[in-house]
RNA sequence: GCGCCUGUAGCUCAGUUGGAUAGAGCGUUGGCCUCCGGAGCCAAAGGUCACAGGUUCGAAUCCUGUCAGGCGCACCA
């Protein structure tokens, strides 16, 4: 492909236009064939010469890399097709056997670091639905950096000691009161899901010497170790684990947030207003000037934007080239004030640092209707209870299936009632069905190796198609991991899943003469090989038998 | 009012970053089990790509405007 790209840019220099954008993509449709250039209709404009006779003079001074292209053409307004060689899709098959579970993988990112943060969760309720699509695509974007060469660290950023851990400790002490026999009511602003009372009964429990909930600080500690161990275990029923936990309150106790702020004032970005000190982040893109510590009389300490944006250094100075993070769309206010904060600093952070991957909110249908989300355990929308019903695949397949920027309903009838006719039992299916085949040989299938057999008998249709998008699997790949977009890798398993059922169905491999057998068990296993993989990248397991 | 995201088949959504006749699943209709797992396969019907302009060889894709939905717009986090 590189080959024929050099060759179609020589032939640009020899029509005077060597800064031409050689452009080489797959066709649609097959009978454009394997390769396409739009090069002779961006070139007829300014030869002013007809798009089809600029193509014929390419074509004529085109010289073709020997054994890779089997026939070029031109076709349409004027683009040239090309054909591949037989061979070079029987070099698909050996590579993806030699490479095996590394096949589509690659080292773009030579080994640079990046910090991947999602979930980030306050501690002040069990996960909900929304979390858990956070949670499939941020680990599925992880794991499409690793994919691609970077070294990634999976960060939880969390507030163990704002406000709303104040509210959750009030309201927890509420309870034990009540439990108590007083008549003790949950605060303003306070937590009112059952799972509030559990920990009001456990902390009693645990601590006889305060059945009156006088110490504060022992109930926030005691609730908010218990939430966060709750979440935890419904990460991990989730499949899905965090290398880092960063907390907020670290970043004052490790002074990193006064420190921010004395950067900032001596970068000069700083102003004081109405007794509060604010950063001029008006001056790197953000719409409003905001505030870092409030005035006197609003008490005087700093808002949450300081902390996010020491928070942010901290990634930096941890040496994470790329920090990614995972949020939902509701939090978009806050991507340009924190890179305006960073930009402030003056410490040649890049202008797009953090990066940021935003999703639409899900919303839940239970019963034909729309489910308010809110921290009620009990109502049927936490992250356990969805995975304990639909199961782990279903739900991390379901939320991965969407690109992120566009709103998801998700039916939980419809995901429990016809859960035969998800579609990620449609491409485990086809997995399985390979698996099959070698069950039934009583075969290794880890023997069938490059040098198996010859190829070659592979020249069905439904075999070439095959081989055609077990190619491409690395290409998908890259894109996804360029673009953060795991959707990409959901639909080319289903694209290639649909045509390996095809090829199931209208061919037999056991029982063929020898030659056929064996290069259609080369095939079968190179397909099971890129369903794994791909099924893996997205965080959904690949089963032998269902 | 301002900003971000979205609008594609009855429903849920893709659309390889500007390419050729806009695709898939579900649903509907009609076929296919002597066969490695029918949780499957083959086919049909179904479209003013929200609407109106513009850019150019070429637009679902880029620009402008309008309409509709979602989410933001604190000295809250």
């Amino acid at each position: 492909m590189d080959q024929l790209r050099e060759a179609l840019a020589a032939v640009a220099r020899d029509l005077g236009a060597a800064d031409a954008d050689v452009q080489l993509e797959r066709p649609r449709e097959e009978a454009h064939g394997d390769l396409a250039t739009n090069l002779a209709l961006q070139l007829a404009k300014r030869l002013k010469r007809k798009p089809r006779d600029v193509a014929a003079e390419i074509l004529a001074k085109l010289t073709l890399p020997p054994g890779v292209i089997e026939k070029a053409e031109i076709a349409g307004p004027g683009f040239v097709n090309f054909f591949l060689a037989e061979r070079a899709l029987g070099a698909t098959l050996t590579a993806v056997l030699g490479a095996g579970e590394r096949y589509g993988r690659s080292d773009a990112g030579a080994g640079r670091r990046a910090n991947v943060e999602f979930v980030s969760a306050n501690p002040t309720g069990p996960l909900h639905v929304g979390h858990g699509r956070q949670a499939a695509l941020g680990d599925a974007i992880a794991s499409l950096l690793e994919a691609t060469g970077w070294q990634v660290t999976r960060e939880y950023y969390y507030n163990d000691a704002g406000a709303q851990i104040a509210n959750l400790t009030h309201s927890v002490q509420a309870w034990i009161r009540r439990l108590g026999g007083e008549d003790a009511a949950i605060p303003p602003g306070g937590y009112h899901g059952e799972y509030v009372r559990d920990i009001a009964e456990q902390y009693v429990h645990e601590h006889p010497s305060d059945a009156g909930g006088a110490d504060l600080d022992a109930i926030r500690q005691f609730a908010v170790r218990a939430l966060r161990e709750e979440q935890d275990r419904d990460l991990q029923a989730f499949g899905v684990a965090f290398d880092v936990y960063a907390l907020e309150s670290a970043l004052y106790a490790g002074s990193q947030v006064d420190t921010t702020v004395r950067r900032l004032v001596s970068a000069g970005h700083a102003y004081e207003r109405d007794g509060a000190l604010w950063l001029r982040t008006t001056d790197f893109g953000d719409d409003k000037d905001r505030v870092m510590r409030k005035s006197a009389e609003k008490g005087g300490d700093f808002t949450y934007f300081v902390p996010d944006v020491a928070y942010h250094v901290s990634k930096w100075e941890r040496g994470f080239t790329r920090a990614i993070n995972v949020q939902g769309a509701d939090h978009h206010g806050t991507v340009a004030r924190v890179r305006a904060g960073l930009q402030a600093l003056e410490m040649a952070i890049p202008e797009g640092y953090p990066e940021y991957v935003l999703h639409q909110m899900v919303s839940v249908t239970k019963g034909g209707e729309e489910v308010k989300l809110s921290k009620r355990a009990g109502s049927y929308l936490t992250l356990r209870e969805l995975v304990d019903d639909v199961g782990r695949d279903a739900v991390r397949y379901f939320f991965l299936m969407r690109r992120g920027d566009s709103q998801l309903v998700f039916d939980v009838d419809l995901a429990k009632k016809q859960s035969e006719e998800n579609p990620v039992y449609y491409v485990q299916y086809a997995h399985t069905r390979m698996a099959g085949i070698f069950r039934n040989a009583d075969r290794d299938p880890t023997a069938v190796g490059p040098d198996f057999a010859d190829p070659s008998p592979l020249s069905a249709p439904a075999e070439t198609e095959l081989l055609k998008l077990l190619g491409q699997y690395p290409a998908v790949v890259e894109k996804a991991a360029e673009f953060l977009e795991p959707h990409r890798v959901i639909a080319y398993l289903e694209e290639l899943a649909r045509a390996a059922n095809a090829w199931y169905h209208h061919h037999r491999v056991l029982g063929e003469p020898a030659p056929i057998e064996r290069a259609r068990l080369m095939l079968a296993r190179a397909v099971q090989i890129v369903l794994r993989n791909g099924l893996t990248l997205v965080g959904v397991s690949a089963p032998e038998r269902m």
